[in-house]
DNA sequence: AATGCGTATACTGTATGCAGCATTCAGTTG
DNA sequence: CAACTGAATGCTGCATACAGTATACGCATT
């Protein structure tokens, strides 16, 4: 027996085959929907209409609504389904205010634990966007963009925290594709995140707590027009 | 025809009947199972098994578990079903980090949006809860500091912050529900208690915070011992 | 005896069918 | 003509049935 040889075929590096359950891909198909504005806010979703459009049958439809439930980006009323929600102003100011709560913990965990390969892994990402913004391609740079706030709460290491983020996050995901759209907001907010990376390198966690806070603050005044 | 008589027969009082669809009871009861322990964490949940035992056929129940999986408290694996989450003392550390910082800011919201009259509502809960404590009856002083907490959180007005705050305590309830064994440790949230009631009918949001963030602190001392 | 393979069993994932409630529209009555 | 009642329709909520995959066990082979 050639000794060199492993003792079964075992690919280091191939991963798992992704096998992604329907209810799961339903749900991430429901949520662009709504954020692509498909499913509008209020819709009263029809669960045989959908299921036909998405090629599935009612059962994984339902249960990914139930997931989405919990989101909070739909509500179940008893007896009449699942219907999309709305937000107000208020809503939304309440949201982008408890995300403003939690990326500023966030800051001064992610500069006090975050591993040095994960913070460049971070610069990487932020300077694909800045490529995108080169060019103006809004499509590319928004999902960079929320690529860097997940890779962002992901080195705080508080699964918790970024799950939390994550909820809030999806929900707003609508509204803030929506806004940045006029070019100065949009230079504005590329500044504050020039700002950002710099104090996430430098592992300044007071100051880049301050950014992320102002940049949620701002996000608001962006946003706040469209509503 | 006599004037004084309604037009209609409206009964002014009478709420609407309270129709809780079959899945949100059994989110419930599960909930429960886990907190009692009786699904233990790690346990793969079977779902005819569990569905005969709720008397519910496996469709509610599966829309039920995929409610759970969201909030955090259970892991779906694909072709392998529900699995109960394990927590490890991290995690439950992590959680109540993020739980301290939503329960800072809401003692700063609570003291500035409360209404007096939900301030005293708050008051109302927490004289029955002292209640609870002087004849040691453990179980429904547990309830009632839950109520304590949520009740507080609504008074923040922040809805997100709320349903944020939910989705944790939900997860840690089970493990809260085993510390606070020890009388003297008992004793000392109590006091707590106490003062924070005090700052919050003070409307004093900076020294409220101090003392639901220093009660966090305690928390995690008294429960994590039983990890 | 231990290991690997194949088959059987059991459980999850999905589809479909049926019952009950909500909504709408037409008929009826004041 | 307006308003109310009742039947018909369509949709949700739940149960059951079927298909595909994981797991466990036994058999064969080295």
């Amino acid at each position: 027996m050639e000794t060199s040889l492993p003792d079964v075929a075992v690919a280091e590096g191939a991963l798992p085959i992704a096998r992604r359950s329907l209810h799961d891909e339903v749900v991430t198909r429901i949520r662009d929907m709504i954020i692509e504005g498909v499913l509008a806010p209020g819709t009263r979703v029809n669960e045989t209409h959908l299921g036909q459009t998405l090629g599935v049958s009612r059962t994984p439809l339902r249960e990914a609504l139930k997931f989405l439930a919990s989101e909070g980006l739909i509500e179940l009323v008893t007896a009449r389904g699942a219907v999309v929600k709305k937000f107000s102003a208020k809503d939304v100011r309440d949201m982008l205010d408890v995300l403003s709560v939690l990326e500023a913990y966030a800051a001064r965990l992610a500069c006090r634990e975050g591993t040095d390969d994960a913070i460049a892994e971070v610069r990487r990402i932020h300077d694909r966007m800045v490529d995108r913004y080169a060019v103006r391609d809004r499509l590319e740079y928004f999902k960079l963009n929320q690529q860097i706030h997940s890779a962002f709460l992901r080195l705080s290491g508080n699964a918790a925290l970024e799950l939390a983020h994550t909820s809030i996050q999806s929900r707003l995901k609508r509204i803030r594709y929506i806004g940045n759209q006029e070019p100065q907001k949009w230079a504005a907010a590329m500044a504050e995140h020039e700002e950002m990376i710099a104090f996430l390198e430098a592992r300044d966690g007071e100051h880049l707590a301050d950014v992320v806070t102002r940049h949620m603050e701002h996000t608001w005044e962006r946003v706040r027009l469209t509503l």
